[in-house]
DNA sequence: ACTCCAATGTTGGTGTCACCAACACTAGCC
DNA sequence: GGCTAGTGTTGGTGACACCAACATTGGAGT
């Protein structure tokens, strides 16, 4: 294989770059076998999690844009995983709500992510693997509250 | 702000990616201000580190594409960069050499990098950086040889 | 009560990065 | 000499993140 320069290998942020470009082939590669893709999980994870919302309220659940979540849900809504109906306490709102196939979607992609762990963290052992998220996590944590 | 599912808070591919998307906008910010992008600093890189190189080389270097590799050279030619000229030993083949504007914009976009990885890494403590960085680099490594 | 502001859904864009298929051509192997 | 592998190039695709604008609605302030 082809040298890459030390410039890049040495740096945090091409490592972290780099390194999701693999896990987003890895996690593609599973969803698109359930004929689905990172939204759509997304989105039905916070609905699972925090009951039904609105359309705004996933999209700052998720971070996920607003006109972003329009497609998603439109998406979700044609397979049948998810309603979309008017809030009736509020005009304009709508009211996303999870179904029992929609349940179910997500049990399966939950499985696909479970793998998706394994593959990606295959060469750390158990502590390693606790470190690493651990560290991520903070350093995450510290760029979120936008 | 809003609460973030907990099946993606734990998932190290949700922290990955997501981290990505920041450091990738961090590095977006500081580059476009240098009227430049990510696979400009992979090429300009490259080529200081390895001397000139067909597009085909600097493609597998720098994990790009071929086909996107020739777009990207083109932007560097047009920004006086990079020279493209036929090798002379080998017909269809381009040879592409790094200018002294082109070392000298690798020097601002190196600056630019470092600021990205302060700012990036801030929470954590010297040693914390060097594990995170060795821990991806490992995980890296491990999903690299594709 | 009225005004004004914030939030919502939606459309229609943009940019980056990664990737693929096809074509024309060249070099080098057998 | 003919086939195979490599090269440059064009022209797509897809996912993700993001922005601007618009119409509409709710609610806060005065």
């Amino acid at each position: 294989m082809d040298e890459i320069p030390e410039r890049l290998t040495t740096k945090p942020s091409w490592l972290i770059a780099q390194l999701a470009v693999h896990v987003r082939r890895l996690v593609f590669d599973g969803f698109t076998a359930a004929g689905a893709r990172g939204y759509h999980y997304r989105i039905l994870a916070a609905l699972q999690e925090f009951g039904p919302a609105s359309q705004a309220e996933l999209g700052r659940r998720c971070r996920i844009d607003r006109s972003d979540v329009v497609a998603a849900v439109g998406e979700l809504v044609e397979r049948g995983f998810v309603d979309r109906t008017p809030d009736p306490d509020h005009g304009r709102r709508n009211r996303v709500t999870l179904t029992a196939d929609g349940a179910r979607q997500l049990r399966r992609m939950d499985r696909v992510l479970d793998q998706v762990q394994d593959d990606l963290l295959e060469p750390l052992s158990a502590e390693e693997r606790e470190t690493l998220t651990r560290l991520l996590g903070r350093v995450l944590a510290r760029h979120e509250p936008r």
